[in-house]
DNA sequence: ACTATTGTGGACTCAACGGTCCTTATTTTC
DNA sequence: GAAAATAAGGACCGTTGAGTCCACAATAGT
């Protein structure tokens, strides 16, 4: 029923591959040759498995988006408030700012790189984002149950508050923007939450 | 001393459409062709006038870069407040969500697509941040001295403030959020600072 | 009018792109 | 072990990318 020769590679691993490569340099800058570099399999193989290059990326945004949302669920679960938890989030962003290959976030460079232009893409990022923030929407819950949180505003647009600052936090360490200008912000945001 | 035939086509003119286009679509789904198109000359001309796509583009930075510092300039002058002024600036931002096109801003766009891996636009983008940043730091100072803004947060940091929240709504603009998640957004970004 | 100088149009180059396809290899089922 | 099925390698394809070059056009100074 399902005979035939087996495959020599991993096809979660090989994904896992693309994904970082997209991340690294982008849909657009990642030429097919870049792909079946990092991957370490032939073209044929290529298309076999994932159909072309632009399904390989949108599969590369689900596996980000998995991922990412996992650790940040697994981040909060490990806090030891919903406030430690916000802090580090803003800090682990900024962290970036003094490391060499910026790679910021997947689903921020992509809303800005192709968003505008691709229907299947941009459904891929919403729905990416809103994984990634249901993670913080559960996060200001619990601050608002442990009181940290005095603010009035409703949960979803602190939620959104966050998403937002982080992209811009995102940008401005992409522009290059030196870490000791961002630190300061870091702390003004968490101060208008908690 | 200075013969030959003269230009048919005005540089400047010519540039604002590159621009333009280079706003609209980003520098790499920028075609040479699709700048001919906009330019409306031939490609001799064009590299006779700009050199390269890429030099080009750097111009184009430039005359963004100009333009909008001066647009947000004459905003702030007209504007009766300084708090008045800053609403303005991000009811501007969100108020793309409604419409098609979503250029967003090409400094922003700029910096998300290139800014890690091309030294001479990341420091044309930064030059055009810090232009703008500049007019948004007069009108932080100003609120300072009307007393509308209460804060204790430098001025620097209220203004890396501000160009964070933009360059995050942007982002979330161009991922496809819908207006009523925005405006919210932007009523809590301003209690923040005003 | 002639020359020097600059602008313009378009044919051309060459490399890289994503994608296809055909041959060959490797496995399972019967 | 033959047949069916799937994988892998790589030659191949058409298109498009940025950029070059050359012949021709238009101007200013002499």
């Amino acid at each position: 029923m399902n005979p035939g020769r087996p495959r020599e590679f991993n096809t979660e691993q090989a994904l896992e591959a693309a994904m970082q490569q997209f991340w690294l340099a982008g849909y657009e800058a990642t030429s097919l040759q870049d792909l079946l570099d990092v991957m370490n399999l032939s073209k044929s193989s290529l298309y076999h498995a994932y159909g072309s290059k632009h399904e390989l990326f949108l599969r590369s945004i689900d596996c980000y988006q998995q991922t990412s949302a996992n650790e940040l669920q697994q981040s909060l679960d490990n806090s030891l408030t919903s406030k430690a938890f916000m802090k580090r989030l803003l800090e682990d962003v900024i962290s970036e700012a003094t490391s060499k290959k910026k790679k910021g976030c997947l689903l921020v460079n992509t809303a800005n790189e192709l968003s505008h232009r691709d229907k299947a893409v941009s459904k891929a990022v919403l729905n990416g984002i809103d994984n990634v923030a249901n993670v913080i929407k559960q996060a200001i819950k619990r601050g608002k149950k442990e009181a940290a949180i005095k603010s009035t505003v409703s949960t979803d647009t602190l939620v959104n508050y966050i998403v937002s600052n982080v992209s811009g936090l995102r940008t401005m360490v992409k522009s290059g923007v030196d870490k000791t200008e961002l630190t300061p912000l870091v702390n003004m945001i968490m101060k208008t939450v908690y």
